[in-house]
Order: C-alpha cells, then structure tokens, then sequence
DNA sequence: GTATTTG
DNA sequence: CAAATACAACGCGAG
DNA sequence: CTCGCG
C-alpha cells in the first residue's frame, strides 16, 4: 500500500499534534503488499529483513503471539570449526587468510540435539585441550546462517548445517567475503582468483563483491540509458575493447533496447550489474540521454588536466565554474572521473534543452573560463596545441556521447573509481588516486551517496536564467 | 569471456 | 583441434 | 584516399 503512505503519515502526524506530542521521532515504516517485489529489494539493498503482520493486528508492548513476523536476510556462509568450549557450549568458527586459521566469530544455536551430540563428542575426544577448549586442526565444515561480518565478528550466527557441503581448504577469506556480499544466484560466476588490477592487487573476487555492495548507489545511474562497455576479461592491463550491441548469448534478464537497425543493451538490475562484470565488463559508460530520448538529461563539464601531476588544475577549473553556476542558480554535482580529472554534472528538466542548446551553454562556459585564465585552461582540441594547459571538453557533451557512470571502476593500474564528491572535497588536499574499489563502498555506506538528491534536484532545477543567458527558448 | 571463423 | 578474430565510433595524423 | 591509433 505505498500509495497510501503520504496520506496515512500526515494523518498520523495530524493526531500526534493535536495531542501536544512530539513528531520528531515518529517514523512511519513503508508497507508493501507484494512480498516477491519487496524481498527482491531487500536483497537488493542487502537489507536486515522484513516484518510481516496480518492486516489487522496492531503492535502492542511485550505481545507474545505469532501476528507478528521477522524474516530476516540471512547469508549462509562456511567457517571451520576449529575449537569448542564446554564452559558456554561455543564452537569456535575460522577461516583461511592465507596460510593461518583467523577466529571469525562464535556459534552455538541452531544444531539439533543429535548433531550437536556428534560434535561435540568428536572435539571432546579427539581435540588437544587447554584448561579451557578442545582444538581439532581444521576438518570440520560448518554451515552458518549470519545477518553480518561486522568488525570481523559474525552477527547473529546460528548453524544452517554441518558436514560435507563444502571442504576446509575452501572456507578461505575470500570465499567468505563473497558469500557474506550475496551475489546473486542467476549469474553464474567463473574465475574468481583472476587479478583484474594486478599492480593493485584486486583480484574478479573482490571487483564482483565491489559491483554488489556498490549496486544500489550506481544503478539509478544507469538504468534507462544505453550501456557501453569497455571489457577486459584478462585483466586491465590486457587487451580491452569496447561493446555496446547485445551479445547473441546473454541471459534473458539482459534487457534488449532495439532501435531501427541495432540491438542496444540496458543495465537495470543487479542481475544484470554483476553479470557484465562477470565477463570482464570495468568501465561503464552512459550517454547524457535516456535510451530512446532525443534530448539531453543533463550537462556534463569534462575536466580534464595533461597529467596527475597537474590534478591542481581541475580542482581549479572546477571552482571557478562552480562559481558561475551558483549565480545563474543551477545546482551542480561533482565527481572525480576516476582517470586524470573532475567532471560537473548538471541535472537538467526532462526535455528543456536540446542538444544545440546545452552545447551553447557549456561552450559559453568554457569559453568564459579560457578568456579569463588563458595561462592554465584552453578549449583547444589538439593536443599538441594545449601546452600543457586543462582541457574544457565540451565536445564531448553531446548526442552519441558518452560519459563514465558514477561509481564505475576505472581501466586504471590503482583500480580507482568515477566517485561522486561532495563540493567542500574539491580542495587542494583531493587526489583521485585516494578512491578506489577497496575503499569507495565504506566511504559511501559512511557518508552517503553526494549525488543522493540528484533526481530531485533535477525536477527542481529553474532554467530560467539558462535561457535569457543563451537568449534562447526551451524546446518544448 | 564467448562464439565463430580460420588454418 | 588450436589459433585467430570480433566484440564502438569518431577524428586526427601518417603514409 | 585509407589505415591505424587513441
């Protein structure tokens, strides 16, 4: 009933008014009906669960009946059993890193009387003990249900099963990490020990946990636009290439976005995500346009500075144009493009500019930094005429353009990402390098997405002052 | 990473 | 049966 | 002009 959500909160917030109470801390919780639909977004999100009532019944403090349901989002993991303890009945579970056994986390519940009896005995038995538990070198695989690894301890963790499911020498760290991030089930996955970034150490194994913890903050991004890829099943420093066709065997959850001639590709679930990254899929790029629109969805300012040694001058660029942005009152988002430089996102109307019209705009732009800092930027297109000066592209903002979507990996030896920032970042202590797979899912779970407000922003977004600037009109 | 063509 | 090839498109400079 | 490179 999420129709009805807005309504019922005003409602209730109505009431707890009249009655002099405070609202600051009501929170209404969405409620759905389809439950197909709302675990797929659970899992999704990687969400802690849901609570499922009948219709009528109603929270009371301390109630102990059964109307009231939690189905919580377990991810089922291996560990080794590697020691147990009569005093509290814990077994101790451990994995691999490397060659050592690390302590993961305790479990207890979850075995029936018979299994535990068999264990237990076993450990008892034939363990060496210490005063406090007996150790068995590993052999014993557990299965164990778990809500989290949170600072290297598993939550909540219950036995799913014990025994033959899978052997010790597969209960490693890595193995872990990717069932802990529950890739989805219809993807079939292959060749996790790859290294994709060798100079960086990420192997397949950590990209693809990278793309699912990532899903939600870089799907918005790119779903309802055209997907180009740039591949490197071998890694980043093989050969790459780029597709943008649909390829004859991709899996039906692909989505197909036909035109007159082609067949086009769309990427718009995490099925999907992780099944491009899968087949070495690193870079994704999206045009400016959604699939089958003729007119732009945004303004892009690319960065673009001769080197990283020169990265100053992008974080000045920047600044400068943000500047005149804030004055004709547009808001804009930045992101590092993950390569050499800063890129300026404008969310703009649905259809309110044609292309014409936002490349007038970005060329009025460029061209106003250009004149007023000639030494340090130039629009010039020829490299060997740029004299070491930034790049205003504005060329690149176009129809059959594309740009690389926020939170792409990069086709680079450090493994860094296209990263959205938040304004007060652009300083002079900002460096791209600083921002890679193996940090930019914290950083986001930490902070939140800077581009969180981008749709809203765009519906928001008065070009008035755009138009008498161009002296132009919007196009419909 | 996969399917297809070529040697 | 192993090896080679395609998987974008566009502008530019070299030949 | 085509070819190869980025």
């Amino acid at each position: 009933m999420k129709e009805n959500h807005e309504q019922r909160r005003k409602k209730l917030l109505h009431v707890f008014q009249k009655l002099s109470l405070p609202t600051s801390r009501i929170q209404l919780v969405d409620s759905y009906r389809d439950a197909e639909a709302l675990w797929k977004l659970i899992f999704d999100h990687k969400g802690e669960g849901l609570i499922a009532k009948r219709q009528k019944s109603v929270y009371a403090p301390g109630k102990n009946h059964h109307d009231w349901l939690k189905i919580k989002n377990w991810r089922i993991i291996h560990v080794i059993l590697s020691s147990y303890q009569p005093s509290n009945d814990y077994f101790n579970a451990a994995v691999w890193r490397n060659d050592s056994l690390i302590s993961i986390g305790k479990c207890k519940h979850g075995l029936d009387a018979e299994a535990r009896q068999t264990v237990t005995k076993l450990f008892m038995e034939s363990g060496s003990f210490n005063g406090q538990s007996y150790t068995l070198p590993p052999a014993i695989v557990a299965a164990v249900q778990t809500l989290d690894l949170y600072q290297g301890e598993l939550r909540e963790p219950a036995f799913s099963g014990i025994g033959a499911e899978a052997e010790p020498a597969d209960c490693t760290l890595k193995t872990l990490q990717r069932e802990q991030a529950m890739l989805p089930a219809a993807v079939d996955f292959s060749k996790f020990d790859k290294l994709y970034w060798p100079k960086a150490g990420i192997d397949k194994s950590a990209y693809l946990v990278y793309m699912r913890e990532i899903a939600p903050y870089m799907l918005p991004f790119l779903r309802e636009h055209l997907l180009t890829l740039i591949r490197c099943p071998e890694g980043v420093e093989e050969e790459y290439f780029f597709q943008k066709h649909l390829p004859e065997y991709a899996p039906s959850f692909i989505k197909p976005f036909q035109s007159e001639e082609e067949t086009f590709m769309l990427c718009d679930s995490l099925e999907s995500l992780l099944w491009f990254a899968n087949h070495g899929g690193i870079e994704f790029h999206i045009p400016f346009e959604k699939a089958g629109c003729m007119y732009p969805n945004e303004i892009v300012f690319d960065l673009d500075p001769p080197n990283r040694e020169r990265f100053d001058l992008a974080i000045k660029a920047a600044t400068i144009i943000k500047k005149y942005l804030d004055k004709l009152k547009l808001s804009s988002f930045v992101k590092l493009s993950g390569n050499k430089g800063l890129q300026i996102h404008i969310p703009i109307m649905e259809k309110s500019m044609s292309y014409e019209q936002t490349a007038l705009f970005t060329q009025a732009i460029a061209q106003t930094v250009e004149n007023q800092h000639p030494a340090f930027f130039t629009t010039e297109r020829m490299k060997k005429n740029r004299h070491g000066r930034l790049y205003i592209d504005y060329v690149q903002h176009g129809k059959n353009k594309t740009i690389i979507a926020p939170y792409s990996a990069r086709k680079t030896e450090e493994g860094t990402v296209a990263v959205p920032l938040r304004w007060e970042e652009v300083e002079p202590s900002l460096e791209p390098q600083n921002f890679t797979i193996k940090n930019v899912v914290a950083r986001v779970q930490n902070m939140g997405c800077p581009f969180a407000n981008y749709e809203l922003v765009r519906q928001q977004q008065n070009l008035k002052e755009v138009f008498t600037l161009l002296g132009e009109s919007p196009p419909l």
